[in-house]
DNA sequence: AATTATTTGTACGTATGTATG
DNA sequence: GCATACATACGTACAAATAAT
């Protein structure tokens, strides 16, 4: 999972951090060391630690307790699955080990719909990409993906990038900057593509997940449906009460 | 939506920006005032007002962009609905409008069995709260609310406290902190208890969302399966490909 | 039971870097 | 090149919660 360029201090910390984290060198339920100590260690002000903390807390993967200090929780450990962030099927697949596949059924140059000017907010004379994507996990395919990108921002797709993934060639060809994508699940009746595309089983129905994709600029780019069997859809969420707003400092 | 008591003028700057978006003060697609006019205004330091915009930015209210501004979003104002947060289902019912009704169908103390043992982390001598509640809305019975508490730290329980909020009764009365929860979305066949409780209308299967909540010390109090007829069933998220972890300062 | 030390939380101020226009 | 506005980092002080004396 790569992105921008992120070189500060604090993030490199967290970066090692959730390293140490995940294999084991800070354990479950015990308490990492204190923010004085981190402070010493890297030789970075506590602000600088701070964030860090922060970011490991914001994720899941600490809980703070003023007085006593940052004890390291396993939730993450439990449910190795993406937690609530932006990840591609790319990624997903690979944090699950199991064998996948993406075949690509339809890459085109489309003039969208009254549906498509809706979800993505563009005139009859916008030009759109249409991929349809199935994926198949040990031989079954359980989800398919249809994905609408805007071709102004989106200028070249090829069928090598969508076999692959389109979202590390948005990042790290085109230098696009993804902010943030809102996210919508329902459970609805399978379209005829739902049907010829994915082994239902006599599935009465899919689960729909819906997603609108933004720019750091702000600018919606793409709008995608991923429809999967429901008995292999699994989607976990990690929420804070108050996302304790507790922020770094100063 | 109240909790703990947060006096912290970061906080209540917040708090008084989210109330000025949601009326209009502020409107989607405009610039908020910059960092430094909120400094004067509210004559605070400027990491105060960066914390402020931070726990906006994080909550999907408004875009951070370097050298421009902070941009508020109407993501929030769209999707009128609890976004990724933990929310009871009054507040969500109250946020909806339509009509709704609790019906509870059973309160008990009961010994756990084997999975109760194994969501809660409790052994057979713990005692349980176990608490079963029907959501009505529009006059459909659409949610099947199964709640387990460990009574060690929900020492009481009244018919009154289950057919208003729990959660309500646990920050207010018990004066307990809720931190966090993992949630997990799945399908699943209906059981007996969904048939009964529920208008399920021969739908085959019902969304179920599990969930793990914990207190700020990190102890485990409560399991919870909320089961949903499908076609009543929506959930939304808001996620940040990175939450792009620029922190407050310094 | 009261005091002190430790550890995290909030807030202030300053300096410099980076992106935008 | 310059001004504006957000981003990162340093340092300091004190408050609040917890743990140890």
């Amino acid at each position: 999972m790569k992105s921008k360029s992120n070189h500060t201090k604090s993030f490199m910390i967290y970066e090692e951090l959730v390293e140490k984290i995940q294999n084991g060198t800070y354990q479950p339920n015990t308490k990492l060391p204190t923010e004085h100590e981190f402070m010493q260690q890297y030789e970075v002000a506590r602000g600088t630690i701070r964030e860090a903390l922060q970011m490991l807390y914001q994720n899941g993967y600490i809980q703070k307790i003023q007085g006593k200090g940052s004890v390291v929780l396993d939730i993450r450990r439990k449910y190795n699955f993406p937690i609530t962030e932006l990840v591609s099927f790319k990624q997903i697949a690979k944090a699950m080990g199991g064998t996948s596949r993406t075949i690509l059924q339809e890459l085109s140059l489309i003039k969208p719909d009254a549906f498509i000017q809706t979800e993505l907010n563009v005139s009859t004379a916008a030009e759109i990409w249409k991929v349809v994507r199935t994926r198949e996990i040990d031989g079954e395919k359980i989800i398919l993906d249809v994905d609408y990108f805007n071709k102004q921002y989106i200028t070249f797709l090829t069928k090598e990038i969508c076999e692959d993934s389109i979202y590390e060639y948005i990042e790290n060809e085109l230098q696009l900057s993804i902010g943030f994508a809102k996210k919508e699940i329902l459970v609805e009746e399978p379209t005829e593509m739902d049907r010829t595309y994915l082994d239902l089983e006599g599935f009465p129905n899919v689960v729909v997940v819906k997603n609108h994709v933004y720019l750091e600029d702000i600018t919606l780019f793409q709008y995608t449906e991923s429809r999967h069997r429901p008995d292999k859809f699994r989607f976990v969420d990690f929420a804070r009460r108050f996302a304790n707003y507790s922020y770094p400092n100063m």
